[in-house]
DNA sequence: TAAGATTATGGGTAGTTGTGGGTAACTATC
DNA sequence: GATAGTTACCCACAACTACCCATAATCTTA
């Protein structure tokens, strides 16, 4: 059953094997539009994990990408940034990525992952390094939520 | 006879079988649009229960977080702890849906346990843990619904 | 109240999914 | 151009899931 285009919610547990590659959750799989070609593009995410957009998704971040100046120093670091590690990676027919040798070392990949659903993209996770990541914002003030709860109700 | 749809009231006793699965009230069923395509999202509640939305309830939460971007900490934290413990389910012929290992184990699901309509949503609890709850909110004071009341009429 | 319809719950099976490994094609190097 | 290393593509299989049917309990209606 397919919830809407290009929507990834979830998280489930994964193995890395030793030729890098990782399985694309099915629900993920049957959620990609045709336009997308089965391709995918991954670059490094915020907190060592490993973002991955669908082509179409990563697109139009190119595109906004695009319209900032290089004039400013902090525009021209982002774009660099965000450009130089991301990679397009194709489903083989098992619907599995390869993914970099650059990326796993930076989230600090062994063979057992998780990958989690972001809405318009996924993460790849070492699962001991979530945890930390988690233990730390159980710390955020509940009350900077405060801005979240006009604009989402649960 | 169906109230307004998607609105579920009430408190129904099920059990979860072998395989995870729960019925869901046949009332409930009843009041579902035909735009949810049986297709409900299950995802952790507050309280150690879990929630239930119809599908088209859920997109309107997806779509709000689609707009939140991921550069900034607090939104990307909301979007990961909303987005990853939430799963779609679809009915089977016989009305029932599938909880995930993970979620019943963080409701901490026996065999028995309570459907609890919240009229926009439904919840899923264990019985004795519903009960502990329920004894602790005894404790509230009556006056903390004061400001409620000029939001609505009873 | 009796018959039929609906509902709740259990279990079987065919198809799908996740994971490992093999082989042929390609690349780079000498 | 031959060889070694790498990559892309293919196949195999066990485990799991979705789907189907069966049956018992409950509700509806005449």
């Amino acid at each position: 059953m397919t919830l809407t285009n290009n929507t990834f919610i979830g998280e489930y547990s994964y193995s890395l094997d030793t030729k890098g590659r990782v399985n694309i959750p099915a629900k993920f799989r049957q959620s990609l539009s045709e336009d997308n070609e089965n391709t995918f593009v991954i670059t490094r995410g915020i907190d060592s994990c490993i973002w991955i957009y669908p082509l179409t998704q990563w697109k139009m971040i190119e595109n906004n990408l695009r319209n900032l100046s290089s004039l400013s120093k902090i525009h021209r670091t982002f774009v660099r940034n965000t450009a130089r590690y991301a990679s397009p990676s194709t489903c083989d027919k098992q619907g599995r990525i390869i993914l970099t040798p650059s990326l796993i070392e930076y989230a600090g990949l062994d063979k057992e992952l998780l990958i989690i659903g972001m809405v318009n993209k996924m993460e790849i996770w070492n699962p001991d390094r979530l945890k930390e990541v988690d233990l730390e914002n159980i710390k955020i003030d509940p009350a900077a939520y405060d801005d979240l709860a006009d604009k989402i109700i649960l």
